[in-house]
RNA sequence: GUGGGCGUAGCUCAGCUGGUAGAGCACCCGGUUGUGGUCCGGGAUGUCGCGGGUUCGAGCCCCGUCGCUCACCCCA
């Protein structure tokens, strides 16, 4: 029996781990700048926290989530999406009570029961923010600058922006009636009619060329926004204007999760394959109370830490090798491994990073593993060195030695 | 849920029309006493995904099964 990890996870190991954890990080960095606070939820939530949040209709909802009972006989559902824990944490606590607006960001595994596929996974990573409690055009600007400047940071270049407006009720209620009377004149299969009972937005995010050709001449929600969205939607452009983030008008582009409103972006990488999100997001004004709490509009995203990390790779961004250490430390003998397992210590405390030969190697080996290892300096550490306290401090990049007295390597010594 | 591709050493893969398993990388040891990278020599490693069938003989053919992968639906 050879045990396998369940399908469709994501792992991350040397030296490729080293670059998840730097994308992760520079992906929040801005939203740090920002203002944003971290909040540590659980990655699992009372289900009706999804159904009610996310919506029923959505394929998120109906298909791919993981629920399970409790042993207290509870609805129990693996987070698929992070918006909606967000919410029920915030209503639950109590933040929106105090000064608005609350501004938080999150970062973890999420799960999506889905068939697998390039840059899809079962349990994949996710940092995203939220901005609840204020309707101003200028933080729908903020929350897409601090995507933008994620993946800038990274060193990213090859991806672009989308933005649309999906209006608010009375916008969609408008769009939805004509655009309804359109699809009911396309010749469309069982499922996908099906679908779009639920949902006729769906029909633009259709990739068959067949759907594609029949929604050329769709009407489309951007044009039948009320005043009220059409000028909010012309404010946001106007921000990013300012902020100089470029950006594509995409009236097609469609959200998966119901509690969109009015603003939607989305980030998408040229050099990914079908799978080409990077991140995306949008405002959400009836989330909050759908979900019990006060009647207040937010704004947020969500950015797929495995597929910018793809999306780096394509770009041939090496975000690995910055966590070499300072010092390879080799002993020979036991009396040379009392001493430097605290020689070693003390440096480690003192800051530098020191790694070791352990388990009694030869010589060339313990060498080789220095090479390895990627330090800037090694030292060998014997019977000599332990008598007369100095050492032979070795650049391993230049191959040059210099005479070290023990007592005074510190963390300053390697640079 | 639907469709395509692929499962051979730790990794990447080769293996012609069936004849009894290989390369490169990585790993370990050595090339005169305690100094890496290059070079040279040596070494370990596989139930050829699993089960069945055809055959004197199967990694190669047939059937089944499991897994991985890419794509559709959908999405990060």
């Amino acid at each position: 029996m050879k045990f396998q990890a369940p399908k469709g996870v994501s792992e991350y190991f040397p030296e490729r781990s080293i670059a998840f954890e730097k994308v992760r990080r520079e992906l929040i960095s801005p939203a740090k700048l920002a203002g944003y606070k971290l909040l540590e939820l659980p990655v699992f939530e009372d289900t009706e926290v999804f159904t009610r949040g996310v919506g029923e209709s959505t394929d998120v909802v109906s298909k791919e989530m993981y629920t399970f009972e409790d042993r207290g006989g509870r609805s129990i559902t693996l987070r698929p999406e992070g918006t909606a824990g967000v919410m029920r944490a915030v209503i639950e606590h109590g933040l929106d009570r105090g000064q608005l607006p609350v501004k938080v960001w999150y970062s973890g595994p999420f799960f999506r029961a889905e068939r697998p596929q390039a840059g899809r996974y079962r349990q994949f990573y996710q940092v995203g923010i939220e901005a609840i409690g204020l309707d101003d055009p200028a933080i729908d600007a903020e929350v897409i600058a601090i995507a933008d400047a994620g993946y800038r940071n990274l060193g990213l270049t090859k991806f672009r922006l989308d933005i649309t407006s999906l209006g608010d009720s009375a916008s969609r209620a408008a769009h939805r009636e004509v655009l309804v009377k359109y699809i009911s004149k396309l010749d469309l299969d069982e499922a996908t009619r099906a679908r779009v009972e639920l949902n006729p937005l769906r029909l633009f995010d259709d990739k068959r060329e067949a759907v594609v050709k029949m929604m050329a001449g769709a009407p489309l929600l951007i044009d039948y926004l009320t005043p009220q969205s059409a000028s909010h939607f012309e404010k946001v452009k106007k921000y990013l204007d300012k902020l100089g983030i470029r950006y594509a008008i995409n009236p097609r582009m469609v959200r998966g999760l119901d509690y969109y409103t009015g603003t939607a972006f989305e980030f998408v990488h040229e050099l990914l394959g079908a799978q080409s999100g990077l991140g995306g997001g949008g405002r959400y004004d009836g989330l909050m109370e759908s979900l019990g709490g006060q009647n207040l509009s937010g704004i947020g995203f969500g950015l797929g830490i495995d597929r910018t990390l793809l999306a780096c790779e394509a770009e041939g961004i090496d975000l690995t090798s910055q966590s070499r250490p300072d010092l390879y430390v080799i002993p020979l003998g036991e009396e040379a491994k009392d001493f430097s397992i605290k020689f070693i210590d003390d440096l480690r405390k003192n800051g530098a990073i020191v790694d070791c030969a352990y388990g009694d190697r030869a010589l060339k080996g313990a060498m080789k593993g220095a090479d390895k290892s990627g330090a800037k300096f090694a030292i060998v550490i014997g019977d000599s060195e332990i008598s007369s306290g100095i050492g032979e401090l070795k650049n391993m990049e230049t191959g040059v030695t210099s005479s070290v007295t023990l007592s005074a390597i510190n963390a300053k010594s390697f640079n």
